[in-house]
DNA sequence: AGTTAATCGAGACGGTACGTCGAGTCTTCGA
DNA sequence: TCGAAGACTCGACGTACCGTCTCGATTAACT
């Protein structure tokens, strides 16, 4: 119930498998995706989050991977060009899992009362990125997503920017309802009590409570209403 | 002209040089440190960060610092105990260096006019942070930091915290100047507008520029006055 | 034409590669040896021969070798357990090269003449020793067994002990023949010819000629003939 | 009882303390040896033969004589140029202390018969190299020797060949009482007997006994007398 | 007896090699 | 033809010692 990751992504709906490697080694021949071995590629998915999860991103190992999923080295070269891409395809895979299971139906709450509603998505989010499921994978990606600027854009574009589109709809509605200023950016505005939640979880610069949050959209209300 | 690496730090005035290995590993005898090479630190502390800077965090290597540095790796070994513990300690001294050059005189602006002077600040801000010098290692820290618990910690104590900390004194400043609302907690406050561009940095989730920042304190000020 | 390492060894016809290496660590899988890549076993007996002929054993080093076969360090590790086992296997392929070479027709001569047999062969050995090509491997590996119990044994059972064994051979065609005593052990006797030879060279104690081995097989025979 | 070490070798009566290292580097001052410590001396010798007793040869360093001994690394280099060097002049110093222990009155026996003679000695010979405690150093020793060429004149100069003069002597003796033909070189004649047995134990080519010995004896002596 | 200079214990230093791990490539074999 | 298996080359890891080089603190020979 928050659209860090549970989100129904309308851009991404339910993406099949990707037919060709992120990067297609121009010498090489492109592997024949019609003859993919789903069963490897789900294996994979599952052996790379449980290693993140168990000895964290650095210490995964490719062959470890590999070993653990009872799959050849080779397979995963053949579909991926890297760890980073790897745990990124079976991070989104594991999100889009999650967001079926709670079945298609959620939507970002609009009761009318916009601090309300926020205080309820945000801490649901702060509730997720608590939860060690997804915490190891998640932080693993953001890092590698700081260094490597391609694999960063890729978490960007496919993960955070459609949920923080949720929010701007929301805060669209606020201003159609003259709850928020209309010469409000609502894409900045978000990042108001988006990003310090964000950095606070990834930097541990502070505890991350319910109340966190909800000071966080008090404050930052504050300056975006009419006055 | 930025807290963001600049800043004397007054908890942390010129620290000398630490004086045993980070995490003294149990069974070897800590090794001397009155007789430390002084020469080795600083080749050591150089190698690393232009390293850092020409090939990336990650194919920055032990051996190549050490031969870089010429310095046996054993050298490295003996006085830190990670290669993000190496970088973290390279990026405090020259963050130290590049405040004493500035001279001791900086503090954080207080013209009476709160807004004014956040704008200037955050746009020295933004300023640094697209200084190459200072990207290259500042981002892979910050991603290690992600990772890395220990280092991450150790990252925002002596770092970032410090230079948060002028914002809340300026923000009090304010409160006293009835700028800001007395109820508001300035460490929290300060996130509305410092934590947006820190994510914005670290995630290239959007565009750096001055008019951004202008934007986040106008629209974060908003909330935080009185009525 | 001497017994020291150009004879053909009945026991060990044309011995294929090893199939296991020597000392299977007990916790590491067995390689695969029938995908065993034929070509770097060859460069490596190469290699590691020639090192020890141009910097002498001590200075040649497990990754000299690796590097000048072309190789990497770890096909070494996966075949050997250490240098000397290296060194041995190369040795005792050579001397079945070299046996090869001169083909399968060399026998331990039979004039019927024992004294004059014995110096033939004798001199032959001196001439031997004191070639380069053997010299140096052949000393390294003798030293090292004196010092490596598992590898002097392989060395002695491998190499040392088929060569004695044609001499056993001539001794007892020479007691048939009644130029020996039938009370003399010929695996005793055969070591007052060959293993002042040995110490000589083993040990710098005095020089190498075709006359001292001459006189020794002189000495030594005339204990053992019928009075 | 034996010559192979605990002789009193009269070209090296009581040799005192090395005065300069083996081999003086040519740009250092020589040390000065009457302000030498006897303490350390001793301690590096006990330390270094311990430690080849305990863990071999190649696995002693200098390092681990240093640590055992209490000693500096630097007082080992300032007084031998090599593990080996610092080894044999502790096996020097043993061999003549087990020497003096025994008194000075030692010498090769001369009862008339040179059978009886020869057999005694040998005996005494195989029992010593059966004692673990001249075993491990000895054969170090020794397998240095073959290896490293000044080590190895050094060992048979100053251990090895006073102690062949002591058969030498003892096989001239019975030329003149007519028991060895005149004709026979004696240091030649000694290795019928002495180099079979040394080659046993060095390459654990057979089994040491005393039958062995005795043997070794009269097949050798039968070549050297009188018809 | 006090001075002085060399040796001493200690150990940090620049190096080299170790033996191991994992990356990414390539080959073999079975399904 | 793809996948499992794993041998291959290569590069870096973190460790062990090498032999050199300071450092005080003895310590033994000379004032």
């Amino acid at each position: 119930m928050s659209p860090t990751s549970s989100a129904p992504v309308p851009d991404q709906p339910a993406t099949p498998p990707r037919t060709t490697p992120g990067n297609q080694a121009p010498g090489r021949p492109a592997p024949d995706s019609t003859r993919r071995s789903e069963r490897s590629r789900r294996a994979i998915y599952d052996a790379a989050l449980a290693l993140v999860g168990e000895v964290g991103y650095p210490r995964t190992t490719i062959e470890a991977i590999a070993s653990r999923a009872g799959v050849g080295k080779q397979t995963i070269y053949r579909w991926w060009t890297s760890k980073g891409e790897v745990l990124l395809e079976a991070f989104l895979d594991l999100s889009q899992r999650a967001a079926e299971e709670l079945g298609e139906e959620w939507v970002f709450p609009d009761t009318g009362d916009l601090a309300a509603d926020l205080k309820l998505v945000l801490r649901a989010t702060v509730d997720e990125m608590l939860d060690p499921r997804f915490e190891a994978p998640a932080r693993a990606l953001a890092a590698q997503g700081v260094v490597d600027e391609q694999l960063g854009r890729t978490f960007v574009t496919q993960l955070l920017e459609p949920q923080l589109q949720l929010y701007v709809e929301r805060l669209k509605s606020a201003q159609e309802q003259g709850q928020v200023r209309r010469d409000v950016d609502p894409r900045i505005a978000l990042e108001l009590f988006v990003s310090p939640l964000a950095q606070r979880w990834l930097q541990r610069s502070g505890p991350l409570t319910h109340e966190y949050t909800d000071t966080l959209v008090d404050y930052a209300l504050g300056g975006l209403s009419p006055r």
